[in-house]
DNA sequence: GTACTTGCAAATCATTTGCATCCAC
DNA sequence: GTGGATGCAAATGATTTGCAAGTAC
């Protein structure tokens, strides 16, 4: 049994709250500069610290997603998401999670399979008309 | 209509060859001291631009999968893949594709879906024994 | 010759780490 | 005060790019 100790500091509040307020599926760096106005003197390593940890609580759910960087969300709940494969634009799919999909395979690849993801792509409502994203 | 010249260097067709020769879904370096072996001159951004093109081309998939570097796939038919949390290794998994599911999901998030890819997570046989990978 | 390719080294981009300082208990 | 948390700068890892030299037609 081990004891962590969770302090919600100043920063990990602001954070985890900014990133609740969005439903962008932001990426660390776009999560500064909107945490940097409420907490002008914080630091880029801070914020991916604190996403690492936010994510290790479960407070957060980091989403890797296609892209060069990886992206978060403040909503917990299992869910799919799609991305825009012109912009990197990430957005929730409503969709049933499709749970009996991991037995499915379980047997013939002789992983022991604990999770699946599902990653739609697409154009997203901006990019598939011509406007500037 | 655009002309592609196709050149199939002796790079290309080596990097192609070693490609497809294995079932592990390389990284590019992986790879590359792969091709190595029979080019000891190649270098790593050959690799890199190559599996690109390759991928262009259609003649590789390049795999998005999760963990920070990208992987390479000789097969080109559609199917999805199964990667363990702890080494990182990609398998091929056996299942039908879902077909319908991309149009399950068009309306509901504005997006024009293109595609979609599954990826499963779990342990690989070697890493659910104890035995090191 | 022209256009495409390559190897090499340097650059870039995202992320992580070392370390001295800071803060809460 | 002690241990974790922070800010800063520097390090790392993966990938990309600039460029001069090479190659195929």
């Amino acid at each position: 049994m081990k004891s962590e100790k969770l302090r919600i500091t100043s920063q990990r509040d602001v954070i985890l709250d900014e990133l609740r307020s969005v439903k962008t599926h932001p990426t660390a760096d776009e999560l500064y500069e909107q945490v940097r106005r409420r907490l002008p003197r914080v630091s880029l390593a801070t914020v991916y610290r604190n996403l690492e940890w936010l994510s290790e609580q479960g407070l957060a759910q980091k989403i890797e997603v296609g892209g060069r960087q990886k992206r978060f969300d403040g909503d917990i709940s299992e869910h799919y998401h799609v991305r825009c494969s012109k912009c990197g634009r990430v957005a929730d799919v409503e969709m049933d999670m499709l749970d009996g999909i991991e037995e499915r395979i379980a047997q013939c690849c002789g992983f022991t399979v604990t999770g699946h993801r599902i990653e739609f792509t697409g154009l997203c409502p901006a990019c598939s008309n011509g406007s500037a994203c």
